[in-house]
DNA sequence: ATGATTCTTTGACCTTAATCAAGGAATTTT
DNA sequence: AAAATTCCTTGATTAAGGTCAAAGAATCAT
């Protein structure tokens, strides 16, 4: 199994605007009309800015809609009663948050902003409404909320089978897939959370995700330089990530 | 955050029957007329019974049908490239498998039954169109999918915080409480899956998990007779789960 | 039933990553 | 700009769980 996008795109470039996001995706399925079209730009009710830290929605908030971010980048992360803390999935423009809050009418996870950010407020009896209309739009919504199974299904993979080079690699290589995807550079990336959060979504410690990060480095697969990363050889990293590979 | 259910239902006893059980708050959402009803009786196609070690569907194969477990006991699972395996869950009656196939017309995983089992097939053509004549099939089919999302995010933080000892107690907890639900023993329970099978979904070799079952029994918190567990003090396994909850 | 196979347990030892500790770099606040 | 804080790195040590090995128990097939 490939360890997919968040997003499920193969990583060809798509430009984050309105009408061509992730977002518009779920606005506006393909095969629509222009009235049609209109009647489904009344999914996003109004969209929010947010500074970096800021919290989108709190564990426990009652829920009511989705959230697709336009621009910026998130984490998502769930605590146990002890207080220790999971990062379960960092999120970027075109991707959709809040998925978790349906089944029980609460959020079950912080969503919190790693940069400036805007998101699109989609109240969720709208998407509800609108897709009992539009089954195109409702099965983009089946198709967001599998996805998201399916990237947490190789989150398990990642995390019951692999080790720490492994976890790093698969990490970096997802990340900048999905950046190339949104028009960035397939080499360079800059990293928008901390050590002590990689570490927490990858199941590691800090000091661990530090030294591979230096490990990386001296073997000239990556060169970093805090949270700037430039990977000097892809092959390498898709070798350690997947090591029975021998090509 | 609690170890939910897979189910994410409280542990009152539901009887398994077709008008009583997970499926049929799919085939027939509470609040509808007996016409109604009959018509959501379309969604189940036709039932299929599966040996103990038969495969309902295999990663790859072409995603058609969600399945609803009547009787029977699967596991899913994915696995990397270079083969090393995860399960993904057990699941019981009830259960709906086959979400993971919707994002891709794929099946992502392998659904393996565990013991003798029959499901209802529901294609999922069907699902999306009485969806969306009834909103109250439409919620559920939601609530289903944020249901597995939780949980999964409940998963990776067993995966990425807990220690074996943590990860098998809950475990336990987590499967007598779903048996509990449908009826069966709070304190007794019959594994349907190996030792391996248990390793894979908590992310620890089968040693490890031979071992964790050896102490919890050297420690007086449960019996163990090959694959036949009994629970003898429920609090010491909640203890060892949930470290700090000192009440 | 008997032999074969698979599953499970246990022991000895080893590896990986966690922990503890300290210092340095970068960023934020005053 | 200086001080304070946070973040990151590196080293030394330890602990948890993995690996290897072997034997016993249970299940399956002939």
């Amino acid at each position: 199994m490939t360890y997919l996008n968040a997003d499920g795109m193969k990583p060809e470039t798509i430009k984050i605007a309105c009408s061509n996001c992730n977002l518009s995706e779920l606005c506006m399925p393909v095969g629509l009309n222009s009235d049609d079209m209109k009647k489904l730009d009344e999914v996003v009710a109004v969209r929010r800015k947010l500074k970096r830290g800021d919290v989108l929605f709190r564990n426990g908030d009652s829920f009511n809609s989705l959230y697709a971010i336009r621009t910026g980048f998130f984490k998502t992360c769930v605590a146990s009663e002890d207080g220790r803390e999971q990062v379960t999935g960092f999120q970027m423009a075109g991707e959709i948050m809040g998925l978790d809050g349906i089944v029980s009418n609460h959020h079950n996870c912080n969503a919190v902003a790693l940069e400036d950010a805007e998101v699109c407020i989609m109240p969720f009896d709208n998407v509800e409404v609108l897709s009992r209309e539009f089954p195109a739009l409702q099965h983009h919504v089946h198709k967001i909320m599998s996805r998201e199974i399916v990237r947490d299904h190789g989150v398990m993979l990642l995390l019951g089978n692999m080790r720490a080079e492994e976890r790093l690699a698969a990490f970096l290589l997802n990340l900048v897939q999905r950046l190339h995807a949104r028009g960035f550079s397939q080499s360079e990336l800059i990293l928008r959370m901390s050590r002590e959060e990689i570490g927490s979504y990858l199941g590691m410690k800090i000091e661990t995700v530090s030294r591979t990060f230096s490990k990386f480095s001296e073997d000239g697969i990556i060169d970093v330089k805090q949270r700037n990363i430039r990977i000097l050889n892809t092959e390498a990293l898709k070798q350690i990530y997947n090591p029975q590979s021998c090509h």
